[in-house]
RNA sequence: GCCCGGGUGGCGGAAUUGGCAGACGCAGGGGAUUCAAAAUCCCCCGACCUUCGGGUCGUGUGGGUUCAAGUCCCACCCCGGGCACCA
């Protein structure tokens, strides 16, 4: 035997043994197909080979994780500590007899990939790819129990021609206002066709050309074509993103011009359903602050639309102009001393007064000879503004248009001014200005001279300055005068409505979802154009489109008057396609768009359920099976972990999405996802030296004055672990220094599952140790045997057993595992201290109890303790109630609520036992010595306070 | 500015309905074992005072309710997140 040998014991748990049980373990399971669940219906019936056989029948429980973009720089520590919740979480319910269903995907379109290939020349596909290959091997490595035979991939064709597919069920419906649900077109055009629906012109139907019928539907239709804004870049020849344009309105990447250009884009008529997408947030067990965020995007406002006659100006069509505005405040109106519209207002033009009116004060020019130069030059002046410095100087700005609206309650003739706190995309893009009841009217009154008339009564104390927006009756208003608000406000409503100037109404801040993104690496959007520039779906039966293989990365040059074109423009035989409609065989032209990344990942719970089937986009029965179909209220997922930083977008689109699919038929819930958890982020320190660059924290030093890197002093931050701050951490390490359990166990441990935490590198060992020393306590490190027997527990210890088993249930079911561990920990402290073997009722419960947590070393020794099938199925422990209630407990007595000595007494002991012996306690006695006790508070089971 | 979270030992964090603050772990200290060290096992570990029995203070700050407050109420401070001229 040699040196090394006898100094670490053969049959110690340390991190090569982990290594060979882990690996081991995990080609079996794999080979078992372990983790297959099996399905009621369709496809993928099979349950696994070493598993129950009646798992199908039992209750089901979808758990769900936000699927990872595969990025080329692979994981670090932070990114599996939701999976592991989910896992363990997961692997806890199969115990407990539930069929869970537990997958992983890759949201694998995006910008990275396609910025890799422009940069490398290697095409997104194989890029992708092999990032997602490299990213599956890091986590299988961690042990998740997924069923591996579901995992998709939004970049696979046979997943995105569903998505494609989805896109075609939402352009072919539209929102039916009765029945407030999306229905399909073809009922639409049932009604135009026979009469039932008149046509928006008056014609019969069956008079209009294909083409117009087509115009027609168009504009009903949830998905739909508009002119929006984007950002042309000629120097790249492409379209960005948002984010790619830098504050200076340059590209982020190569410096070049920007310009807004408006572009025919696809938009997703999201507002339709914004009712309820707010009202179904009650349905959710999701956390409040998930919720609030979510109405707040939504931003739901009630008020009025008031219509505002401008006599000395016409519209397009001739008539006096009249110009509608939203507010939510109608009681304010006789308080309305002018109006703004929004710069870009299309009405604008149609107001600009030849010459400055009589009475127009200098401030209100902008210095301009003339209106239209004044809304000329502001407008221009406005758009060179950046939304940063819109939303940073917040000075009011703005010019009068030379004409006057008439107050529509009082006849009063009003200013119209243009400025740019007025916002096209809410409202009506145009507003009756307050002062008295409005800050940012006021403050624009201000400046510009305006009047100011109060309408609601601010408190005597009130700043005379000031705006008041509280409560308070109504002043100066006639009719309304004496009134509160909300009576007001209804009064004026139903003023407005009997005189024809204006109706109750509500607004959303939510806007339409821009659908088009003008990139290469996205689904194409399954739509040509015929030659009116109608859009016409592809059949379902001809999808996918796929993606052509075209790559010219090579940036254009274009100047700047050239026009904005996507990628799919340059696939020159692709662009175009021959299809007959029944109309003849005719040469289309395809939408050259691809959808946004959020497309593939609105969907993919319903791929996970069936990724296989071919001719459904996921079997009915499994559908309904794995989404809780049957029951009253929302249904859907049961638990779902992601990062909060899609508490918005993502899931409202999903849920838009799927209530699309629900109207329509194809899922049988309400919801997505019924419950809801943000995990918290882990953080990790890094080092910065005396220049301000980082080192790497691994190899910082913690000295008594501070830190240190090769000796010279570096200053502490704390932020997200990656490789710009040198502290990424990656599971790889932690394998290899500790293996796969142990980081589960560890990041399990760290905190609650939605609190940011520090990761830690140098308190790893500790959960490396508890392992280390169940493993003892189960195993004779030397020679490898069992050092368990059959022989009876002592009482203690089964008490102890039977509640570490109910706290352990209760922390797992509310993914408490910090809690569930540090229970499981002191039982194992108590084995510890045995001077016997363990005894076998302790270790079997023991190991079972381990198992969702460190599923490899608990399968090791499950195995080595004679158990012929898989842990992962065996049953999870039942307390014995009557283990749970000792038959003595100690209490505290407190005198005036400080504890000053303690008793010990039966269990059951009612409150007069329980006084009289706190009373007799001699150390009570002493304290007390005679005093008058005025009053003795008993709390049975838990302490007795004797106010002296 | 508005709306959500959150402030507990040197550190991560525990604490039912208001009922023994600091479970469990890391770091630290002491002991056993060892030629020695590592590993392991045992003990201590909020601050201050102490005659070593114990006492006083202590959960961001200041008030309050209560026999009893980390927990409830009022006011404020700090940190994190979201939204931001939304009429």
């Amino acid at each position: 035997m040699t040196e090394q040998q006898r100094e670490t014991p053969a049959h110690r748990y340390d991190a090569q043994l982990a290594d060979t049980i882990e690996t081991t373990w995990q080609a079996r399971w794999k080979d078992a197909g372990t983790y297959h669940t099996p399905n009621p219906a369709g496809s993928l019936t099979e349950g696994p080979a070493d598993g129950p056989t009646d798992l199908a029948t039992r209750p089901k429980l979808f758990i769900m994780d936000m699927f990872p973009y595969p990025s080329g720089t692979g994981l670090h520590v932070g990114h599996p500590l939701g999976f592991i919740s989910t896992d363990v979480y997961a692997r806890f319910k199969r115990m407990t007899g539930h069929n869970v269903l537990h997958t992983m995907g890759f949201d694998a379109f995006g910008l990275p990939a396609e910025e890799h290939a422009r940069s490398t020349g290697v095409h997104p596909r194989e890029n992708t790819e092999a990032n997602i290959a490299n990213m599956s091997r890091q986590l299988a490595r961690l042990g998740l129990g997924h069923d591996d035979r579901r995992a998709i991939a939004t970049t696979d064709v046979a997943y995105y021609r569903w998505t494609q597919w989805i896109f075609n069920q939402i352009f072919n419906a539209w929102f039916d206002p009765e029945t407030q649900k999306a229905r399909p077109i073809s009922e639409l055009e049932a009604e135009f066709s026979d009469g039932s629906r008149p046509t928006p012109g008056g014609r019969p139907w069956a008079e209009l050309s294909i083409s117009e019928q087509r115009a027609v539907l168009h504009e009903y239709r949830l998905a739909y074509v508009s002119e929006a804004p984007v950002n042309w870049c000629p120097g790249l020849g492409t379209v960005l993103a948002n984010e790619e344009v830098t504050a200076e309105g340059r590209s982020d990447r190569g410096n070049y011009p920007v310009f807004r250009r408006p572009l025919k884009q696809w938009m997703m008529r999201i507002t339709a359903y914004a009712d309820r997408l707010l009202d179904d947030l009650d349905l959710l067990d999701w956390t409040d602050s998930i919720k609030t965020m979510q109405r707040n995007w939504i931003g739901r406002s009630e008020g009025a639309h008031i219509d505002f006659r401008v006599p000395t100006a016409s519209d397009e069509t001739g008539e006096v102009a009249t110009i509608q505005v939203f507010t939510t405040r109608p009681d304010t109106l006789f308080g309305a001393t002018y109006m703004v519209l929004a710069p870009e207002h299309e009405l604008v033009d149609h107001l600009i007064a030849d010459a400055w009116p009589d009475g127009t004060k200098d401030a209100w020019t902008g210095g301009a000879p003339s209106p239209a130069d004044a809304v000329a030059a502001y407008r221009h002046a406005t758009s060179q503004k950046s939304d940063l410095d819109r939303q940073e100087n917040k000075t009011k700005t703005g010019v009068f248009t030379g004409a006057y609206a008439i107050n529509p309650v009082n006849d009063t003739s009003i200013p119209v001014f243009i400025a740019d706190y007025v916002l096209m995309g809410y409202g009506t893009g145009a507003i009756m200005a307050v002062p008295g009841q409005d800050e940012r009217d006021w403050e624009f009154a201000e400046a510009f001279d305006l009047d100011i008339i109060r309408t609601v009564q601010p408190p005597a104390d009130w700043d005379e300055n000031a705006a008041f927006i509280g409560e308070g009756p109504a002043i100066n208003s006639g009719f309304l005068d004496g009134m509160a608000i909300a009576d007001a406000k209804s009064a004026m409503i139903d003023h407005l409505t009997e005189i024809g100037a204006g109706e109750g109404t509500v607004t959303t801040k939510l806007r339409d979802w821009l659908f088009a993104r003008q990139r290469y690496w996205g689904e194409p959007i399954p739509i040509v154009f015929d030659d009116d520039g109608n859009p016409i779906s592809i059949p379902d039966d001809q999808l996918p489109v796929n993606l052509p293989e075209l790559i010219d990365w090579a940036p254009r040059q274009l100047d700047e008057d050239s026009q904005p074109e996507p990628p799919l423009g340059r696939a020159d035989e692709w662009k175009t396609i021959e299809f007959d409609f029944g109309d003849g065989t005719t040469t289309y032209a395809r939408d050259l768009n691809v959808m946004p990344q959020w497309a593939g990942s609105c969907w993919y719970y319903l791929r996970y359920i069936d990724p296989e089937s071919d001719d459904v986009v996921a079997d009915p029965t499994s559908e309904k099976y794995w989404m809780g179909g049957d029951d009253a209220d929302a249904g859907g997922v049961d638990l779902y972990v992601g990062g909060v930083e899609h508490a918005v977008l993502h899931l409202l689109y999903a849920r838009f999405w799927h209530k699309v699919l629900f109207d329509l038929g194809h899922v049988t819930t309400k919801e997505p996802f019924k419950r809801l958890i943000n995990q918290g982020y882990i953080q990790a320190y890094a080092f910065k030296d005396e220049r301000g660059i980082y080192v790497e924290a691994a190899e910082v030093e913690e000295s008594g004055d501070g830190y240190r890197f090769e000796g010279a002093p570096v200053s502490r931050e704390y932020g997200k672990m990656g490789k710009s701050l040198k502290n990424a951490v990656t599971p790889d390490d932690m394998y290899e220094q500790y293996g796969a359990d142990t980081l589960r166990l560890y990041e399990m441990f760290m905190g609650p599952i939605d609190q940011d935490r520090p990761w830690e590198t140098k308190s790893v060992v500790g959960s490396m140790r508890l392992l280390q020393r169940i493993w003892r306590n189960l195993v004779d490190e030397d020679t490898g045997e069992l050092t368990i027997d059959a022989s009876p527990a002592s009482d203690d210890l089964r008490r102890s057993l039977h509640k570490t088993i109910d706290a352990v249930r209760t922390d797992m079911d509310a993914l408490s595992f910090n809690t569930a561990i540090a229970r499981i920990t002191e039982l194992n402290n108590e084995l510890t201290k045995l001077d016997r073997p363990t005894p076998e009722e302790v270790a079997d419960p023991l190991v079972r109890m381990i198992a969702p947590l460190v599923p490899h070393v608990a399968e090791e020794l499950w195995n080595r303790m004679g158990n012929e099938t898989s842990v992962v199925y065996a049953e999870f422990p039942t307390a014995d109630p009557s283990m749970l209630v000792d038959d003595e407990i100690e209490i505290p007595v407190q005198i005036k609520g400080k504890v000053r000595s303690r008793i010990t007494v039966p269990a059951d002991a009612d409150d007069a036992t329980l006084e009289a012996a706190a009373l007799a306690d001699p150390r009570i006695q002493e304290l007390i010595d005679g005093a008058e006790i005025r009053k003795v508070i008993v709390v049975p089971g838990r302490l007795v306070n004797i106010i002296a």
